[in-house]
DNA sequence: GTCTATAGCCTGATAGAC
DNA sequence: GTCTATCAGGCTATAGAC
């Protein structure tokens, strides 16, 4: 786990305020989405005045890129973590699959309006657009691995749309989730519940051997 | 195809101010999103003044409504459409599958971000949960009926997963692609791509025949 | 760093003439 | 049915005292 890039808590000292905005930020955004959360509302879910929250944050936009840039930095950390893999190795990349969803679902607000997103922040789209292709170039990688490693079989024609289908199914559950119950927080059962369909995507073209890995990482407890 | 409930069009006489309303303002919801988009700007884009819009609905909230009543209407007719396939027919079922589709994209506000959508427009919360949960059970009708005529073969424990896979994928690829590449307008070829993306979520469960008719209806010009 | 007070804009919505 | 004119309220953001 990378150190607390841009002091996201000092280990010591108590939470500081820009910390207490940047958490509450979080909640409400994931609530309501950016657009339906007014200035007023964080402050007042801050405890702060709502002048004292425009110290720390010149403009809406600002928190939305700081919020972002927390989960881009959480998200190179863990493709970086994924490409270190020495060898191909199912359960290392069924833990990365289980970090993936928890990294989705508590920024889960960007991904729920995209263009929405980018009204209130349009500096944001070269970046969005430039983690989400590093993503999927990394995903792409681990399945050339597996594939090469016999832990994955997939016909040529085969392997692009499902590495869509991976690619939809592991960024909308959320959303998806949020829809079909009112689900607010995240229980590690719903994490559990993307996960298994995600592997039930794999299934069919999985070997024996990875089979089995994914089966055992699906009954692991929960993280 | 049923007839023009609400008076969608007549068929003589040119388009009502309402009618240009409703088409101007789905196209700006699918854009911008609803909260992005002001009266003020549907009243420019149907090239009427604003106290006008005003007469025609008296609420930014009545817009959501009468879009989603016709959505609703389309979503419904399909259904029915559906249930009314005689016998187990996989190439009924394609055609039925790539109208919800046509159907998704031209509606795709709706999908775009539910909990805004419902909070400019409050009271769709029943109705949508009650489409989605209708459209959903079709589905699984149609699966069961696919599986006792052999077409289909999924085991148990399977099921649940690949429809809720289903649903997310052909519910989420025009937001998927919206994403990945700034497309606007709905092409042919984008609902082809949405369709070959379930096609490849199903295929590993079908049977040759309904594999063959698959195939046919991807290979068929678009409609 | 935190507060009070307020500016300035834009929004959804209404009243009433034509 | 369509327009002009206008309002009240909420929003982001700033200025300046403490």
């Amino acid at each position: 786990m990378a150190e607390n890039k841009g002091k996201r808590t000092e280990p010591t000292a108590r939470p500081s305020t820009r910390e207490r905005i940047l958490v509450s930020t979080l909640s409400l955004f994931n609530q309501k989405g950016p657009e339906a959360v007014t200035t007023a509302e964080i402050a007042e879910a801050v405890r702060i005045n709502q002048g004292n929250l425009y110290y720390h944050f010149r403009t809406k936009e600002s928190l939305v890129v700081a919020l972002f840039s927390r989960f881009e930095a959480d998200a190179l950390a863990l493709v970086a973590e994924a490409d270190a893999v020495p060898a191909p190795d199912s359960k290392a990349y069924a833990g990365f699959l289980r970090k993936w969803f928890s990294l989705v679902w508590t920024y889960r607000f960007l991904f729920r309006d995209l263009p929405g997103l980018l009204a209130t922040a349009p500096g944001l789209r070269g970046p969005i657009l430039a983690v989400s292709a590093g993503m999927r170039l990394s995903v792409d990688v681990i399945f050339q691995r597996m594939e090469t490693a016999g832990l994955i079989s997939v016909a040529a024609d085969d392997r692009k749309p499902l590495l869509a289908n991976v690619w939809i199914v592991s960024t909308y559950w959320a959303v998806y989730l949020g829809l079909q119950e009112g689900v607010r927080d995240l229980s590690p059962q719903h994490v559990h519940w993307g996960l298994s369909q995600v592997a039930s995507l794999l299934r069919p073209y999985l070997s024996p051997q990875a089979k089995a890995d994914l089966e055992e990482m699906l009954s692991e407890p929960l993280a």
